[in-house]
DNA sequence: TAAAATTGTTAGGTTAGTCTAATTGTTATA
DNA sequence: TATAACAATTAGACTAACCTAACAATTTTA
């Protein structure tokens, strides 16, 4: 049995091994950063999940997902997206406060809980922000998804999903009526910082690069 | 912030002084006993719940909850008893299912999670077990309970607690595999000694009307 | 390619929650 | 009421997860 630290440190690894297409390593330092602890503290936990065989890794080295590994990880975001899509649509929870109680959520332990609110909710295939969730055999359809930064200036787009899961960013993105399938139409960009001009149902409003980052798109 | 422990405490508190009508005092070795960990923990335990002003406590005296220590557990026993009444109503889980999984999710903290859930749930008055659900300002309808020597011969019912905590009486009990949410049924009386045959798990044992009379039930 | 910057590890310390063994209070009983 | 039985506490130790400070390895860059 996993303690909730040893879940946090399995999923931290699955998040940033997904982030970049092929990417399937990370650095102590950078694992440590996303955690909020420091990089000895990761050290300790890291040499703990190897002798665990949940992940590969040698001093120095690069760290990577097991199998093992990588198959609780998948079970705990397939938990936290199952626990915010029934706080979403069945306890009128909004967008940006099911991320923190999902934390929770997503740490407990029972097979039968998760198959059957998986039922409950119908077989849902995505959360409320749109990321994919990963199927009772641990299948996660995985989407490389493009930035809004990266769209062409002029082109029109579909936010899809976000990157950034904080309250602070999901509140401005709900200030700006964007949600899941809004249409983007890109209007300018400044050669200068990168931020844009962006079209949301008529409104024209300008948004940093940074922001642009945060927003995945089809 | 109490921790999932700190919470623990407090919960068994609460039970050992619910279980019989009038007591509001606990030792420590009852205390002990019911959480599965030895005195000498319980005792570190009492020090900081004391210090933190959740319970009344002297060295060497009887503990009890302050107001501030029993509305926090009222409050767990609240959300233990509405997810027991949510996996019970709308996830099919079983009455004996539910304890084990509502023990969890009764640590999860967030103010409105509990009134969602409450809501969702049509503001239930009693969880599966029936047993009452504290309302939402910390009311508490008591219940007390009847004594195995109380119920009438053929009848069934369920231990939920012991009333004398000595060591002799709990290891006769643990040896009859008898706990916390055993089913018992009462099948024969002699009129002589008040002794009597009860099933538990398939098995028909004989016990005194005084070991009868320790065993709390519902 | 040597020095500087970065990244990662080790050593030693802290806190929460647990334990065992020894000891001290309290209660019951002979 | 003295003592045996029981209840509770203290002392000292352990583990998990964290920390800081010092050091070691690796990578970058001048």
């Amino acid at each position: 049995m996993l303690s909730f630290t040893e879940e946090n440190y399995l999923k931290a690894l699955l998040h940033l091994t997904m982030e970049i297409e092929d990417k399937v390593e990370a650095g102590t330092n950078e694992l440590a950063f996303y955690l909020g602890v420091k990089p000895a503290t990761a050290t300790d936990m890291l040499k703990k999940l190897k002798e665990k065989k949940l992940i590969q890794y040698e001093k120095y080295g690069k760290i990577s997902l097991s199998d093992t590994g990588r198959n609780k990880a998948v079970e705990i975001l397939r938990k936290h997206r199952l626990w915010e899509t029934f706080l979403y649509e069945k306890l009128e929870f909004t967008w940006d406060e099911v991320h923190e109680v999902a934390e929770q959520l997503e740490h407990i332990h029972s097979p039968k809980l998760v198959d059957k609110l998986d039922k409950f909710l119908g077989y849902p295939e995505v959360d409320p922000h749109g990321d994919c969730i990963p199927n009772a055999k641990g299948e996660l359809k995985q989407s490389f998804k493009k930035t809004l930064s990266e769209v062409e200036t002029g082109a029109s787009c579909k936010m899809v999903a976000v990157k950034d899961n904080t309250a602070a960013f999901l509140q401005y993105v709900s200030q700006l009526n964007l949600g899941i399938d809004t249409p983007i139409k890109v209007v300018s960009r400044q050669a200068y910082d990168g931020s844009m001009e962006i079209m949301i149902s008529g409104a024209t409003i300008n948004v940093s690069q940074k922001f642009a980052e945060n927003i995945l798109i089809v």
